[in-house]
DNA sequence: GTTATTGCAAAATATTTGCACGGCC
DNA sequence: GGCCGTGCAAATATTTTGCAATAAC
C-alpha cells in the first residue's frame, strides 16, 4: 500500500485528490510504524504546509479516511484518538498502561484468526481487529511497590 | 462480585463509601449484561435520586470505579465513553460496525488466553482485555448493495 | 461548469477542575 | 474533628458544522 495506491483509491472512490489530503497521507507514510498521531499532532506537523491545512480539514480528512479503512482509528483512552496507517490484514495490537498511558506494540496473529472465525459467523465484513490489553506495566508495579514502602 | 463485594472493595482501599457511589453501582448491578451506559445515559438514569447526583461527580465516580477495575470502560468510537460492569476475568468482546455502530457481543476465550499470554512475556498485570472488530453488518452490506443498485 | 472540498469562526459535545460546603470515618 | 467527596459553575478539550469562497474533475 504506497502512495500512489492510496491516492488512486481515494480516486476510484469518487473522492478528490487535493493536496491536504495528499500531504496528510504522506505524513503516515513517513511515519516511523508504531507511531500514532492524534488530530492536533497532525495539524502541529503540517503547520507549515504548502497550502496550509486547516484543523478542520485536519479532523475531515482523518474521519474520510479512516471510514475508507486507510487508517486505523485507535483509542488509548486518555480522551482523543489516534491515528496511523493501516498496513493490511496482519496488524498489530496494543498493550496500554493505564497508570502511565504509554501502549506496547506487539503482534498477534493468532488473536486475529481467533477473530475472523467470529466475524464471520456474525456475517461481518472485517475492516479492523483491535485488541487492546488494560493493565499496568512492570515500570508501574515496581513504582506502585515502592511507593507503598515509604 | 455483588453489590456487598463492590462497596466492601471501596472501603478496603480507603475510599469512603457515599450513598452516590452506592446508588451508582446498584445502576450497574441491575443492568443487564450486555447494557452498557454512557456518563450522560448513566446521570440520566439518576435524574430522580436521593440525595441527586451531579454530573461532575458521575463523571468522577465512573473515573474511579473504572481506575479500580469493578467498571470496563468502552469505546466504540462515537465520541463518547460506555461502562459496563466489569464481570471478571472472562469477560465478552464486541464486534462494531461502523456504519450503524451497533455493537453485538460474543465470549471469546481464546481471544483472551493468548492475550495473557501476550501480557505475561512483558510483565503486564492484566486489568481487563477488549477486543473490537471493526467491520460491516450483515445488515448493512445488504443496505450498501442495494444502494449500489438503485 | 458543476460540485466536492476548504477555511474560518461559531457551535456542539464531552469531560475536568477550583472552591466552598457538608458528610463519612 | 479531619479530610474526602460533592455540587455548582466555569474552564478545558475535542470534534463538528454552516456558509461563502475556491479548486478538482
Amino acid at each position: 500500500m504506497d502512495r500512489l495506491e492510496t491516492t488512486a483509491g481515494l480516486r476510484s472512490k469518487g473522492y478528490r485528490v487535493t493536496p491536504q489530503r495528499e500531504r496528510i497521507l504522506e505524513v503516515f507514510h513517513d511515519l516511523a510504524p508504531g507511531t500514532h498521531l492524534s488530530a492536533e499532532e497532525l495539524h502541529q506537523r503540517l503547520r507549515n504546509a504548502q497550502p496550509p491545512i486547516s484543523l478542520a480539514t485536519t479532523y475531515r480528512t482523518l474521519h474520510l479516511l479512516a471510514t475508507l479503512g486507510l487508517l486505523r482509528e485507535l483509542d488509548f483512552a486518555e480522551g482523543h484518538k489516534h491515528y496511523e496507517l493501516h498496513r493490511g490484514a496482519t496488524d498489530h495490537q496494543h498493550l496500554v498502561c493505564v497508570a502511565c498511558y504509554t501502549p506496547i506494540e506487539f503482534t498477534g496473529a493468532d488473536v486475529e484468526d481467533a477473530a475472523r472465525a467470529v466475524a464471520e459467523r456474525y456475517g461481518f465484513k472485517v475492516l479492523d481487529i483491535q485488541l487492546k490489553i488494560h493493565g499496568i506495566c512492570a515500570a508501574c508495579q515496581r513504582r506502585a511497590a515502592q511507593d507503598a514502602e515509604e
